[in-house]
DNA sequence: AAAGGACCCAACCGCACAATT
DNA sequence: AAATTGTGCGGTTGGGTCCTT
């Protein structure tokens, strides 16, 4: 159905995803959320690209989002909204809860085209209150359509990096659907962890089988495999220490410049 | 039953834009 | 102000499945 799975020229995994990365990708942002997308795979542990990343989660992963089957009253919407906004799929999947804009491409010119065309005035869908007019649309973009989405409860796992239910890393997809979220301070509070955010501690961070932690001797674990990642690992754990990780105690950013002039003996000495 | 065309959809690519340095 | 980086969007592709002949 989908891609094969391949390797490119930087060793970056493309095409289908597995159910172990699955379950790496979204225990992480459940965990952690999504602030950098493009570190977010070396630090989960994923030979992915971030862009990769961030498609499968929107598409797919993402608890919110639907599988299965458009309604009859889904696919007059869509060719409503189409005439509405045209080949704008992210404006008319803020109008569709659940539905992500590759969705509703996908559908459109998987047999929808045809019907709007043959059928023109077939939309027995009233009037959506929820979704910009076209005037709204014309003289202020899609803003209309924002304010919705980060109003909604579950649009907040969109709009906030650091949401996550800490405990539900081995959830099936299947069982988030229809799960209502309460806001993201609330998940601040209930986490175990922001891993973006506050000084890290590194009980927190989990170290899956295949990913032995390099750093241990040293106090700390990162999730990711050392030799892999050693040409970054430098200044991305330079980036990732300012104050976001502590050592026995310190700051990491307290003993960056000492464990970089030490050539990365010095942590043994703190 | 087999062939082949149509359909479906996850994933990729390239571009544009906003934010940051 | 210019360059760089990160993110989001729309178009396209690859390949499995379904349907028709």
């Amino acid at each position: 159905m989908v891609r094969a799975p391949f390797y490119d020229k930087n060793g970056l995994k493309k095409g289908e995803w597995s159910p172990e990365e699955d379950h790496k990708l979204r225990s992480f942002i459940e965990r952690y959320g999504h602030r950098n997308w493009r570190q977010l795979p070396k630090v989960a542990g994923l030979k992915r690209c971030g862009k990769s990343c961030r498609l499968r989660w929107m598409n797919y992963l993402r608890p919110e989002v639907k599988h299965g089957n458009f309604t009859e009253e889904e696919d007059s919407l869509i060719i409503k909204l189409h005439k509405q906004f045209g080949n704008r799929w992210s404006a008319m999947a803020k109008c569709l809860p659940g539905r992500t804009d590759n969705q509703i491409k996908n559908h459109w010119h998987s047999g929808l085209k045809k019907r709007g065309k043959r059928n023109p005035t077939s939309d027995h869908v009233k009037e959506d209150s929820s979704c910009p007019s076209e005037a709204t649309q014309n003289s202020e973009g899609e803003s209309g359509a924002e304010s919705i989405l980060v109003d909604t409860p579950a649009n907040m796992i969109l709009e906030s990096s650091t949401l996550s239910p800490a405990t539900s890393s081995n959830t099936e997809l299947s069982s988030f659907e229809g799960t209502f979220l309460p806001p993201a301070e609330t998940y601040q509070a209930q986490s175990s962890g922001d891993f973006w955010n506050n000084p890290f501690v590194a009980e927190n961070i989990f170290n899956q089988d295949g990913y032995p932690s390099s750093m241990e001797n040293y106090g700390f674990e990162l999730p990711f495999p050392f030799d892999d990642v050693y040409y970054y690992y430098d200044d991305f754990l330079y980036d990732l220490m300012q104050g976001h990780l502590r050592v026995n105690g310190l700051k990491a950013s307290q003993c960056c410049d000492q464990w970089r002039d030490e050539d990365h003996k010095v942590i043994s000495t703190l």
